[in-house]
DNA sequence: TAAATTTGCTTGCAAAATGCAAGTGCAAAT
DNA sequence: ATTTGCACTTGCATTTTGCAAGCAAATTTA
């Protein structure tokens, strides 16, 4: 994992050097839609990411600034990962990729039902879910 | 290069199977704004794809439906890659990554500029590009 | 309190993907 | 007729991935 591996100065190239890869997102889908925060949730995840490229994966994206790691409330053996404002922006990209994926794959009805939805307002679905995203950051803030 | 190896339902997942790379979102920003539509534009491109890889990408792009392969109308020598709609459909992903890394990194001003021009009204953007890359198909269509 | 389990990793190794240089075959230009 | 351009392919070294196993600290169970 190289950090200042630069291809171009294209920002698009740029971001693909952060998150362009087949796991990263699905981490980053597992913060914002699963209700997951700790490195056995990411592994429990359908997909099946190996141990090491897990670790790896999230160092990766933590030294880029879009998760962190921090004590897990419950107990000292837990770690707690969380989207950070800059990984919570990435929201709009994950739900283009969804409304891609709903017009040209198949998927679950009730997923389908939802990306629908979203699509209907786009604006109110971010705002939506960055505000729990958010408040999920200001929780454990007050937490600690 | 696998081709029905999908780790999951999950269409997130499923899409990162076929563009989840760093060089595969790149041919077809080449395609999108470049001007760029054969295998030695992409090669020129800053980046540097190696050229196997560039071949792997095109031949996998084209199985999935992304972009199409053409005889090219100047030469028998040349071949024209084209995004299909499915691909065209992307513009959004791609547009969103760009008004995402336009926060957080730095870029040169006229693009900064034409980023924030898009993400002022994005779905203007989204038509007013559409609407060209798919003339670009029937031009070529009525061509041939 | 000792043993087993959970958690979040790391390590070793084989397999696959990538990157680089060179080579190939066809078309077009000189 | 020869050189150049285009779109690749091939070979090989390096890097990344995937899988299984191991490991230390914290926690739970007996």
């Amino acid at each position: 994992m190289e950090l200042n591996k630069k291809r171009s100065n294209c920002p698009l190239s740029c971001s693909l050097d952060v998150f362009g890869d087949k796991w990263s997102l699905l981490i980053i889908r597992d913060l914002m839609f699963g209700n997951k925060c700790t490195y056995n949730d990411f592994l429990k995840s359908d997909e099946g990411i190996a141990t090491n490229i897990l670790a790896s994966r999230l160092k990766g994206l933590e030294e880029n600034g879009i998760i962190e790691k921090l004590a897990h409330p419950d107990s000292k053996a837990k770690k707690m990962y969380r989207l950070t404002p800059k990984g919570i922006d990435l929201l709009p990209v994950i739900m283009e990729v969804y409304i891609w994926s709903e017009k040209y794959y198949e998927m679950p009805a009730d997923l389908k039902a939802t990306i629908q939805e979203a699509r209907k307002d786009k604006e109110k679905f971010v705002k939506q879910i960055t505000k729990e995203l958010k408040i999920k950051i200001k929780e454990k803030k007050s937490d600690s």
